[in-house]
DNA sequence: CATGAATGAGTATTCATTCAT
DNA sequence: GATGAATGAATACTCATTCAT
């Protein structure tokens, strides 16, 4: 919450577009510095180190992937309903950053992510997760799964999903994109 | 099917075990040559540079994939049994070969992805999969979507699934285990 | 004329005397760096390869020729003086900098010499002394030939002469080095 | 005069070719066998190591610059006639053989020069050169300069000549082309 | 706070040479 | 003699990080 200086997004957005574009190795921190308009020393300011800017990043990432689940999730709403809304959001915010999501699926694959500290399941957006299925199971309306495998599964759907498009190797027209939450919602509820 | 020499296998085994631990910029030739036991020379000649012998053991898997799926589809089995076999048998071969997994999960995020260059649709492993998910919709056992899409859609599903018990973070018991196929066929069958 | 910074002189020298002794594949960059004292990734802010450090230290060397024909090529003094002012102040230079001569020498008989962009005739090497002969065929001194073939033959005979001391198996006394110019001028001069 | 070997020749030839093209550094045996038709291996049974073909390879060449001279050189005509029938016979031997030319001048400015073992002025080279230019100053033909000398200014000032032409850079007009061992011959005269 | 020149450990790759067949 | 797969030392170049200004 706390803001972030100018610098330090700038140094961010940086990291962001050129990990989506060369991969981790295949971004020197000269260049993060050059394409951020900063200088190379500068960034060590912000960050102790490489793996530091990275780890941070991911942090920063995942506060915007969790304002968005906050913003559909609503307890006052049907759940179906937000169950669609948290589908589309995140398929939304995906779409539209798609740096975003590079890195995160590069980063998630890769050694950094044996460096994260904190308890996996304790993790705010694993927690919005595992929250919103577990009303979901507690109402009835999906089947009685560990709600962190179907936070997964559903996590992992829409991935698929946004990267099916964004690859440029398929194109999904939009009757077929409907039906995409359409056959997830299908298969986790209780019948 | 052409026998591959014993030193080029050696090589594929030691670079899909180091990649796996230490990503791809984490595993230097030299590391991969001692552990193949062989000379770093000796590599170039059976590999142009790294960039090749990444590529080609990416195409060395896929056949490994390819054969799991060849062994399960079967034109003479009821369709849904051919389903649950193909889910299995995959979950299986990811489940007992962490390290093809995990290279495969990071080549495909990686910018090595972009230097694939047959066309991905035509693909045998593609074509594979696209065949037999139009079986399925041709026999009305699932939903009239891209079969390409429901490919890629149980693909994911069961590469998540594996990811999740195989990280250790989740344990999946034999009867959760059982659900998520069946989670993924109630979504995809046709109603 | 811009002044040459400190370290891309030390990188200069040291590479001189470096390919002398060694020739070019003799001489890696870790030693160059190692007798300008410098570290051998410094060596990279100033060249961008090594290539690069040879093409700029040839034209380096290059504009040290010429100085010294400027300095000795005057339209004010009869032209035979000239033409012996010009023959002994090139053969005191490359003399006293016998590191120039072989690194040279060495240069424009490797493949790097292809590498020099410039177009050949209007380098400024070449056009002092392409411009010094067509003073002499003009006053009529000279006899007419392409003043470029006669600049390049006077100056061959001067490394020529250069070299046969230097290499330490021929000993040329006080009157046969006199002699030598006298050649060269009797050759050329009109009759 | 020992017939040599049909392989060996080929491995010359070769040398002799990418050496021009590349360089000695450009030069690996790989390609060296390749080109010749020969395994990698075979070279070794040839030469003990690379230095030893280069510095055969040599001696193979200098053979062929002594026949011109023989051939050329005779007591019983008149020494001017010699003198240029010397001139034109090494310049057409060079002209029609480039390789030869930029081999041996790449040679003679590399640190292989130094391994040459026998002494330079007892070498049939420098003594049939060195015994024409005696008998020019003993018959009085030619200024009273060591002989040797008179043979390095001659020898390079053909060199000088056939690089002109063959760098493309220069244009030599049959007219041009004729004066230049005029040139030489006007110098070195005795008057 | 910011800079960017300097560092030097680390890495992919080449190539002369060997030797079992 | 001939082969060419295998070797491993050598080398150009990169890049995270530091620090004097």
């Amino acid at each position: 919450m706390e803001p972030i200086a100018d610098k330090k997004k700038a140094i961010f957005e940086s990291t962001l577009e050129l990990v989506r574009e060369n991969g981790f190795h295949g971004t020197p921190m000269s260049l993060v510095a050059k394409k951020a308009g900063v200088a190379a020393g500068t960034i060590y300011h912000y960050f102790e180190s490489k793996q530091d800017l990275i780890l941070d990043l991911f942090h920063y990432i995942k506060e915007q992937i969790i304002s968005v689940i906050k913003r559909e999730d609503s307890a006052e709403m049907p759940y179906q309903k937000c169950f669609f809304n948290i589908w589309y959001g995140l398929h939304a915010y995906y779409s539209e950053n798609p740096n975003v999501l590079m890195f995160f699926e590069q980063f998630v694959n890769s050694p950094y992510n044996a460096f994260i500290q904190e308890d996996y399941n304790s993790s705010e957006f694993r927690q919005r997760l595992t929250s919103f299925f577990e009303r979901g199971i507690r109402e009835g309306h999906l089947k009685a799964l560990s709600p962190n495998v179907l936070g997964t599964l559903a996590h992992t759907n829409i991935i698929s999903t946004v990267k099916m498009s964004s690859s440029g190797r398929l194109v999904l027209e939009e009757g077929e994109l409907k039906q995409i939450p359409q056959i997830l919602w299908d298969g986790m509820r209780s019948r």
